[in-house]
DNA sequence: CACTTTCCGGTTTTT
DNA sequence: CCGGAAAGTG
């Protein structure tokens, strides 16, 4: 890369004070950032007093990998004396994650956070983080239940609500907390009146202006109220003709809403204080607590706190985060950079106006922080806080900048509007390109619409194949000279995974293709071809079975009926080819992994899904001894519950991305498409269902108010009180903009946008001008449709890759490589139950729980543990896999445990037996899994079995991958 | 043309 | 169950 420019030097040299860097798309923010690192390091500060926050893992172990890349280079231009202390340096690095140095806070000083809230009860060290917040719903709602019933009657008609919508309590406690807001034992923390009142006054000049601003025939808010009256059959009516009249204005906003506070101090107390006692901690959790305990213990607080403090990705922070963030430092040396335009995560309670709103807030944050005693030891008034700007973007053509922007513009209303718009940098590009000259011509937005989502989709296709085969398209290499694109210089980014998904399926086959993200693999094609198999093999009769895998075929529907008409005598009637199938893998029906990638390989299907299936599918019935109807359940269900999968990413590099544009942010491609810019789909139209709103300005409001009706007689229904406040929040940017904005901002030359039923959106942005599709018809040649689903046909089609479990190829006496496996008798699967078991408490162990089980093996696993002590890591149960890439074959198998050194790394296996019968065949098992760590971590790997029932270990160098190799073609022989 | 009624579709996700 | 947009109405 070329030198600095002149904004990056100024902000890379700016090292004191507060300071706010607005970074738009590629404009090199990362490369400042550890510039600036670096720089205040050069000074002399010890690396130990500097501390960069990040939001990702992935983007603190960059920012830690390009520091250390720089300190490297440094350190081979100076001489001996300062070569200590650079190295030194690179070793101390603070670069974290803000949600991993919260936790380290919370385990640390967990009895902090008892004293604070006068809790009796205490965290303990190793609390359990509960990312899985369908469970941590779950917890919620369980003690909630209890609460408001142990309660019931106490908090009149605000608990009918909240107890009818605990789930919205959830999500509105857990907004609070990113907040900042918190109860205490008694009232609430930092204020003396109540904090979910809101900003009254704020709210109702809001309406006030809103009514100025309403047409002038016409006012819309009164008419709006007596829509909600006529809904809600209560007999009032406003008059249309004048302003909202003050005395309404009043009475929605001055809402009574003490039992609604009330029923919410104490269930969320009531929450933290559960999940303190259970030593239960989420995300929002640790958060909020960190600030805690910074904010109520001296001690920790000065001992945890850093001269130098820079935060990336600013926009993403939460005001929690922010006031913690103030006091981490011992000097006002601040340094936040982002860009709220990229501001996307506000459904995480994230608030661009931590960026936007920077100046305003902090002064205000640090004088409530230093309230009653001193917690920020510096001063920093709104005058000295400097905002700096990168405003060269040294990735996309002027014209796709130009786009970009133009999609967060707005059509102001008002001369302030647009004032507070061209004061944020929106009217009008605030960054400029470095690219056009580089670039040229080669560079261009399109705007195609379809005349329906099918056809969309097609096009989509369509184009790819022309990006990456037609004439006319250059991507421009570093040297300056072009090439041109190929597949994985594309990438498509849409609104919702819902449409990833369908575009992925639809470019399958036909396109080097591969898709980011969580699936719902068991509804796939090939989920519900191996249900289907699973099925039928399980049970001859089973009809769903069969005609799934009829269907599939090229049999005409009319002959799958009369297939299955016939079925209702007997099965003679099935085709031939498809009974052969079937008791084919019905021979495979014990070895659940070998039978999943047999049913894919007699369908040639080898892909990423069925990847991740068959390591569902092994690694279940590896857990716990599952039979056949077991797996079928275990499949039903997570079609039922739509349950998602990773599903593995092997980008070749060769192949076009699909993903959302959330998972975009941060990357930059040639070449992006942005499919489905659909009128109900993007923007979004999703409403807030909530029960409960809770924004800054509007406080804690309940959507629902029970009306009640002379004698007796009442109903929940919507609040027109709360209808009304809900206007004002009505942003003019919105998220959906600034979701628009990333997705442009992401492509360095060529993007095309396209919709089958366009969205504003897609019309403001195009003005217009579109192209329909169906213009571009790349090479016949290229486009390899896919074969309409092919019937499958048994050995004929080798399998392109298979993949075979790690026990597949061992051999254990009386069990014949390829015949039928032993059968399991109740003794055999008593020992498999008790190794389980065994493996469990294992597992659990190296993860530092608590382990209630007590045996002599479990003895045995903790003394090995202890024995590992100068370990750099512990990871256990982690999958691995092989590669015979002669044999076209992968093995797959689980780690029990593997221990990180910084030179080697060792593998060990906890084994049940009461001999050693077994040896050599466990030292190939381990020495599978060697050579994969080995591969993966890049050092030399050493096995060691633990035979915990006879508290013995065998420690040996793995036997060499040829006769690994070996076995494996034995293996495949015998197939 | 302006307003009302009916209809439709239905997220994003790191730590 | 809600809000936006198409269809329906005067």
């Amino acid at each position: 890369m070329n030198a600095p420019n002149e904004s990056q030097k100024r902000i890379a040299g700016t090292l004191e004070g507060f300071l706010v860097v607005d970074a738009g798309p590629g404009t090199g923010k990362t490369r400042t950032i550890v510039e600036r690192f670096v720089n205040i390091l050069e000074k002399g500060v010890s690396a130990d007093r500097v501390l960069l926050l990040t939001f990702t893992r992935n983007a603190a172990e960059e920012m830690k990998e390009r520091i250390k890349n720089a300190l490297a280079e440094i350190y081979l231009s100076c001489g001996s004396e300062r070569r200590r202390a650079v190295e030194n340096a690179s070793k101390v690095l603070q670069t974290g994650t803000f949600d991993s140095f919260c936790h380290t806070i919370v385990t640390e000083y967990p009895e902090a956070i008892s004293r604070f809230f006068g809790i009796d009860g205490k965290l303990s060290r190793g609390a359990v983080l509960s990312e899985n917040e369908t469970l941590n719903r779950e917890y919620f709602n369980d003690v909630a239940d209890r609460f408001l019933f142990d309660r019931c009657g106490d908090y009149g008609d605000a608990e009918a609500v909240v107890s009818q919508h605990i789930g919205d309590a959830y999500t509105a406690i857990n907004a609070m907390m990113s907040a900042g807001i918190f109860p205490l034992k008694k009232g609430w923390f930092g204020s003396e009146s109540d904090p979910l009142t809101g900003d009254a006054e704020a709210v109702a000049d809001k309406l006030r202006r809103n009514r100025e601003m309403s047409n002038k025939k016409e006012y819309r808010l009164p008419k709006d109220v007596n829509q909600v009256f006529k809904d809600i059959g209560i007999e009032r009516e406003l008059p249309t003709d004048s302003p909202l009249p003050e005395d309404v204005i009043t009475e929605a906003v001055e809402d009574d809403r003490t039992d609604l506070f009330r029923v919410f101090h104490d269930l969320y107390y009531h929450y933290i204080k559960r999940s303190v006692e259970d030593d239960r901690l989420t995300f929002s959790l640790t958060s909020l607590f960190a600030f805690v305990v910074l904010y109520s213990e001296k001690g920790i607080r000065e001992g945890m706190s850093f001269d130098y403090l820079m935060i990336d990705e600013f926009q993403d922070t939460d005001s929690n985060q922010l006031r913690m963030a103030l006091m981490l430092l011992d000097r006002p040396n601040l340094c936040v950079v982002g860009d709220w335009k990229q501001g996307i995560y506000g459904f995480r309670n994230a608030e661009i106006e931590n960026m936007t709103e920077f100046h305003e807030r902090v002064p205000g944050m640090i004088s409530e922080l230093n309230d009653d005693t001193e917690r920020v030891r510096y001063r920093v008034a709104e005058e000295d806080i400097k905002k700096m700007h990168l405003d060269v973007n040294y990735r996309s053509s002027s014209e796709i900048i130009g786009c970009a922007y133009r999609s967060l513009t707005v059509r102001a209303s008002s001369q302030e509007e647009l004032d507070t718009e061209r004061i944020r940098g929106l009217v009008g590009p605030d960054v400029y390109s470095d690219r056009d000259g580089a670039i040229g011509d080669r560079s261009h937005v399109r705007f195609v619409k379809a005349d329906n989502v099918s056809e969309e989709t097609e096009e989509v296709v369509r184009r790819i194949l022309d990006y990456a085969t037609g004439d006319g398209y250059g991507i421009l290499c570093d040297d300056g000279t072009f090439r041109r694109p190929s597949f994985g210089d594309i990438a498509v980014l849409c609104r919702g995974t819902r449409a990833c998904i369908e575009i992925y399926e639809a470019a399958r086959g036909r396109v080097p293709v591969f898709m980011q993200g969580d699936m719902e693999i068991m509804s796939t094609r090939e989920g519900k071809l191996l249900l289907a198999w699973l099925k039928y093999v399980n049970n001859r009769n089973d009809r769903w079975g069969l005609s799934a895998i009829l269907s599939d075929t090229n049999l005409a529907p009319r002959e799958v009926r009369s297939v299955m008409d016939g079925m209702r005598s007997d099965d003679r009637c099935v085709p031939e080819m498809i009974r052969e199938q079937r008791d084919y893998l019905r021979r495979k029906r014990r070895r659940i992994t070998e039978l999943v990638t047999s049913v894919f390989s007699l369908y040639g299907i080898d892909n990423d899904i069925s990847h991740a299936i068959t390591s569902v599918v092994s690694s279940a019935h590896r857990n716990s001894l599952l039979t056949i109807s077991d797996i079928i359940r275990m499949m039903e269900s997570d079609i039922s519950n739509g349950t998602r999968y990773r599903v593995e990413s092997v980008p070749d590099g060769e192949a076009v991305i699909i993903q959302t544009i959330h998972k975009s942010k941060g990357l930059e491609y040639p070449i992006v498409m942005i499919p489905r810019v659909d009128s109900r789909v993007f923007p979004s139209t999703v409403s807030d269902r909530s029960a409960f709103l809770f924004d800054r300005d509007t406080g804690l409001r309940c959507t629902k108010e029970l009306y009640r009706f002379g004698e007796g007689y009442a109903k929940i229904d919507r609040s027109w009180k709360t209808h009304l406040v809900k206007r004002t929040l009505k942003k003019e940017y919105d998220e959906e903009r600034r979701l628009l904005f990333v997705a442009l901002s992401r492509a360095k030359q060529y993007v095309t946008v396209s919709a089958s039923d366009p969205s504003f959106f897609f019309k403001e942005l195009s003005g217009g001008e579109s192209v329909p599709s169906g213009l571009i018809h790349p090479g016949e040649a290229e486009v390899r449709k896919e074969s309409p689903a092919r019937a499958p046909d048994v050995g004929r089609l080798p399998p392109r890759r298979l993949n075979v479990g790690v026990h597949d190829i061992l051999r254990f006496g009386d069990d014949e490589p390829g015949g039928e496996p032993r059968t399991p008798t109740a003794a055999s699967a008593d020992a498999m139950r008790f190794g389980t078991a065994v493996h469990e408490c294992a597992e659990r162990m190296v993860l530092g729980k608590e382990v209630e089980e007590e045996y002599p093996q479990i003895a045995v696993v903790r003394a090995v543990l202890d024995s590992l002590e100068d370990a750099s890591e512990m990871i256990p149960e982690i999958e691995c896999a092989l590669p015979f890439n002669d044999l076209n074959v992968t093995l797959r198998g689980i780690i029990d445990l593997l221990v990180l050194y910084p030179d080697r790394v060792e593998i060990h296996d906890w084994k049940t037996d009461r001999t050693r019968d077994f040896e050599g065949e466990y030292m190939i098992q381990l020495s599978i899994y060697a050579h994969a760590a080995s591969g993966h971590y890049g050092l030399p790997a050493v096995c060691c079995i633990d035979y915990v029932t006879l508290d013995e270990q065998h420690r040996f160098q793995p036997l060499p991958e040829e006769d690994i190799a070996t076995r494996v073609r034995d293996y495949l022989e015998a197939l």
